[in-house]
RNA sequence: GGCCCCUUCGUCUAGCGGUUAGGAUAUCUGGUUCUCAUCCAGAAGAUCGCGGGUUCGAAUCCCGCAGGGGUCACCA
């Protein structure tokens, strides 16, 4: 209910607690005792296993029907209550498999009443749909082959049955089987936690095995709930394709404001941010967002911000750097780059557009490429290999830091 | 085993008798004269599960088969 919750999903009804309604479906299955629709079952596990055994030596599947005892008593508290079938041909239409039917061999008495007294699902749904006027039952595929024992019971008890619809599985990411708990899928209130958001979960789950027909990949829930049509919905699973919804949940974050993003962010800012002003938060969220994918990506991506880069990082990155440019750089050269980049920026205001100015000169002045300065400076302001652009890094580091920094890392290549 | 459902690029899918089988994502390449990301452009990627039919013509209709999934509880 919580993760319904987050998502935006609201009811109109209950909830209800069974052990509220007990008296309820004892009323119900009256009728059906009183109809003849139903007896005691007094048998014991054993028995009843020793029906499925016979059946299973037969090659045949296990039909209670085949075994109703003759004189069952009377119902009463502590016993369990059996539906009694009424096995024929059904024909019915499914809102997204289309026309099904089946034949007798799959009607068969089933408890609608356990010992506890608690309704089983399979008689409970039916009589809750009813009072609560359900105009459509959607259920997941694995319901499918129940639907017929359903129909004979909405015939028993002579109520109108809903529009049934089926839904296809969400099938695991990498298998064929579909996606439970205890294959490792996560649960919906994982993906908050990561930072995904509700929209864009919704969407993903949404056209995860339906589409409107046109090449539309992008709906928000208005659209979702003005064009959904069950007609539409694919017969077959869905595989689970977690990179599709990393890039869904980037173009939905993409598309927030800033002030959004930094809502949202609260409690996903690395533990070293500290109580930093609400601006430099703004502002590094405004250079990193367009590369988040959700959330809980924020501290690798801005630890820097808040921390002195590691001296380790810092001198193995110049050693080994990445940048195929910076790779033939000898250390003295780079050492003058960032003693040149300390002078040049010391005078700066460090709005972003001086420090792109002075940079910029710089690299004319030195008449090296910018693959080779920017790189040498990124290191030693972020101690990382790739970081949001380096004139707004710098820009919204400030003064303070990126002299240090430039220093720090001066130091390190003399040594 | 009985019954039921499913089967188009790696993945999500469009398609409903005539298409160069389209899009998205992922991958790769180029560009946006700094990396990463974004954005833009392009490439590669599908013998439409297989075999028969019907038809001038089938991914599309029919029949078999195979593979996958599900279900046969005093669970939902």
């Amino acid at each position: 209910m919580e993760s319904l919750g987050w998502l935006g999903l609201k009811w109109d009804e209950g909830p209800y607690r069974q052990s509220e309604r007990l008296d309820i479906y004892k009323e119900w299955a009256q009728r059906l005792i009183d109809a003849g629709r139903a007896y005691a079952d007094i048998r014991t596990p054993d028995e009843l296993d020793e029906i499925r055994k016979q059946s299973a030596a037969q090659k045949k599947p296990a039909l209670f029907r085949d075994y109703r005892p003759d004189n069952p008593p009377s119902w009463q508290p502590g016993v369990p209550l059996r539906f009694k079938s009424e096995p024929k041909n059904y024909k019915w239409h499914d809102e997204v498999m289309g026309d099904l039917s089946t034949g007798p061999e799959v009607i068969d008495d089933f408890i609608i009443i356990k010992s506890d007294g608690f309704p089983t699902y399979n008689f409970a749904h039916v009589v809750d749909d009813y009072l609560m006027q359900i105009t459509h039952a959607i259920r997941s595929q694995e319901f499918l082959p129940s639907v017929p024992k359903y129909l004979n019971l909405y015939d028993a008890l002579g109520i109108d049955r809903p529009m049934l619809a089926t839904l296809p599985y969400i099938m695991a990411p990498d298998g064929h089987k579909k996606l439970s708990k205890r294959d490792g899928a996560k649960d919906v209130l994982d993906y908050r936690n990561e930072g995904f958001l509700p929209g864009a979960l919704i969407n993903f789950l949404a056209t995860l095995g339906w589409n409107d027909g046109t090449e539309q990949e992008v709906f928000s829930v208005d659209e979702l709930i003005s064009k959904f049509s069950l007609d539409r919905v694919q017969k077959s699973g869905a595989r689970f394709d977690e990179q599709r919804l990393s890039w869904m949940n980037g173009h939905y974050i993409r598309g927030l404001k800033v002030t959004e993003l930094s809502t949202l962010a609260q409690n996903y800012w690395p533990a070293t941010a500290g109580p930093v002003s609400p601006e430099y938060k703004l502002a590094i969220l405004e250079l990193v967002q367009e590369r988040l994918k959700y959330l809980a990506e924020l501290p690798g991506l801005t630890s820097f911000f808040f921390e002195e880069p590691a001296s380790g990082d810092v001198s193995e990155l110049y050693a080994n750097p990445v940048d195929k440019q910076l790779k033939g750089v000898g250390t003295p050269l780079i050492a003058d780059m960032l003693r040149s980049s300390m002078k040049t920026l010391e005078d700066s205001n460090f709005g972003r557009d001086d420090v792109a100015k002075r940079l910029n000169e710089l690299l004319r002045q030195l008449q090296t490429k910018p693959g080779i300065l920017f790189a040498a400076i990124r290191i030693a302001v972020t101690g990382t290999k790739s970081s949001p652009g380096l004139f707004g890094t710098i820009s919204v580091l400030g003064k303070e830091k990126v002299s240090k920094r430039l220093f720090e890392a001066l130091t390190i290549l003399e040594k």
